[in-house]
RNA sequence: GCACAGGUGGGUGAGUGGUUAAAGCCGGCAGACUGUAAAUCUGCUCCUCCUAGCGGGGUACGAAGGUUCGAAUCCUUCCCUGUGCA
């Protein structure tokens, strides 16, 4: 049995009811869409007070998977310390409880160090599983995963949801009947805990606690993320995602980790001849862009977030940034 | 110049007399998301006028005419595009 994270005492003591005679220290959270600057604008305020920053993005975690990722560069690493950047094989998998556990941990760390963590991230899931918790679930299973799947492909449409109809209503009319993924998951939480998905939901998460937590948001102006995105999504190619990708897949197989994500997806196509190099530029593209609008939307409903119209590597938006972190420090 | 093929909504592409303001896909916009989330899934999407909304009206399938109760669909001419022959 594999400890429950949220025992841990570290992370989870329960805050001194007595008042505190210092008040928590602060973290620094960056959102924003890809390629919004969240990179820049982290480097200048950990330069700026002493920071060290978290990576929050779910590719970025991999090894090996370098130029698709536009993780921060090696000289950049030098200007701050970075964490969570490369800490997963190619060829596992990392999930959303386990990054917040590892994550909590690093927090604590740089706590104990007396630096200001930034977290940076583009992953929504991640940010959540992270500030507020998940729900007490169990792990994956992969057999009853794979079970189901192969049921589920020789039945009709509405398998799955059917089988969730019979053990979570609620769960059920929640989840979509196409969106298989999300199905899967709630079965495999009610079969494994013999209890509904949504009544383990209302045993609550364990939010992160022991920070004040700063959120400040990038929300460039659309039409010119968009640019920046399409420069930087073929820029990928030209610095050779296509060769990243065929040593991978050489490697480790087309299951890899994140094979299936931004820019290494197209890839995959063209090596496999399903289409040619302009039509993989543009569909990555055309993903990054759809992704960036994703975001937003998840973004969107985080709440408290100090939202900024602008790149995080436009002076202007800096300045407001570090001025809202002194702000922040002074309280 | 002649012969074929073709010109449909932001793109692509169905539709070959009425049930078509026009399928599907893409894009665009909006949304969901509780352990692989850079994943997965959902809704809306011609213009315009009236209506709080339901809804109703007007335009529209290269252009102009024509046939017909009725046309994106049939006919004529014209304009473009591609291919073949000269």
């Amino acid at each position: 049995m594999r400890p429950d994270f949220h025992s841990h005492p570290l992370l989870a003591a329960p805050r001194l009811e007595r008042p505190l005679i210092a008040p928590d220290p602060l973290l620094v959270v960056i959102l924003g869409p890809t390629a919004s600057g969240k990179t820049t604008l982290s480097l200048t305020l950990a330069e700026k007070y002493q920071g060290e920053i978290v990576n929050c993005d779910s590719v970025a975690m991999y090894r090996e998977f370098e130029i698709g990722t536009a993780k921060p560069t090696a000289a950049e690493r030098l200007r701050a310390p970075h964490h969570l950047l490369d800490v997963v094989p190619p060829n596992a998998y990392i999930t959303a409880g386990e990054y917040a556990r590892i994550a909590r941990v690093t927090l604590q760390e740089i706590k104990t160090r007396g630096n200001l963590p930034i977290v940076v991230g583009g992953t929504g899931l991640y940010l959540r599983a992270l500030l507020d918790g998940l729900f007490p679930g169990p792990q994956r299973s992969e057999k009853l995963r794979e079970r189901l799947r192969s049921r589920a492909n020789s039945k009709a449409p509405g398998h799955l949801h059917g089988i969730l109809q019979r053990l979570d209503p609620a769960a059920a009319a929640q989840i979509h009947c196409n969106d298989t993924p999300k199905l899967i998951r709630a079965i495999e939480v009610c079969l494994a805990t013999r209890n509904q998905m949504t009544e383990m939901w209302k045993q609550g998460s364990h939010p992160l606690t022991g920070f004040r937590i700063l959120r400040m948001g990038l929300n460039p102006e659309r039409g010119l993320l968009y640019e920046r995105i399409n420069l930087r999504a073929k820029r990928m190619f030209d610095l050779g995602l296509i060769e990243e990708t065929r040593a991978l897949l050489q490697k480790y197989g087309d299951d890899a980790g994140p094979m299936k994500s931004l820019g290494y997806r197209q890839a995959v196509q063209f090596i496999r001849g399903e289409i040619d190099l302009p039509d993989a530029i543009q569909s990555a593209q055309q993903a990054h862009r759809n992704y960036a609008k994703r975001q937003m939307t998840w973004f969107r409903r985080e709440p408290d977030v100090k939202w900024m119209t602008a790149f995080g590597d436009e002076s202007e938006l800096q300045r407001k940034a570090i001025d809202l972190v002194a702000a922040s420090l002074m309280n």
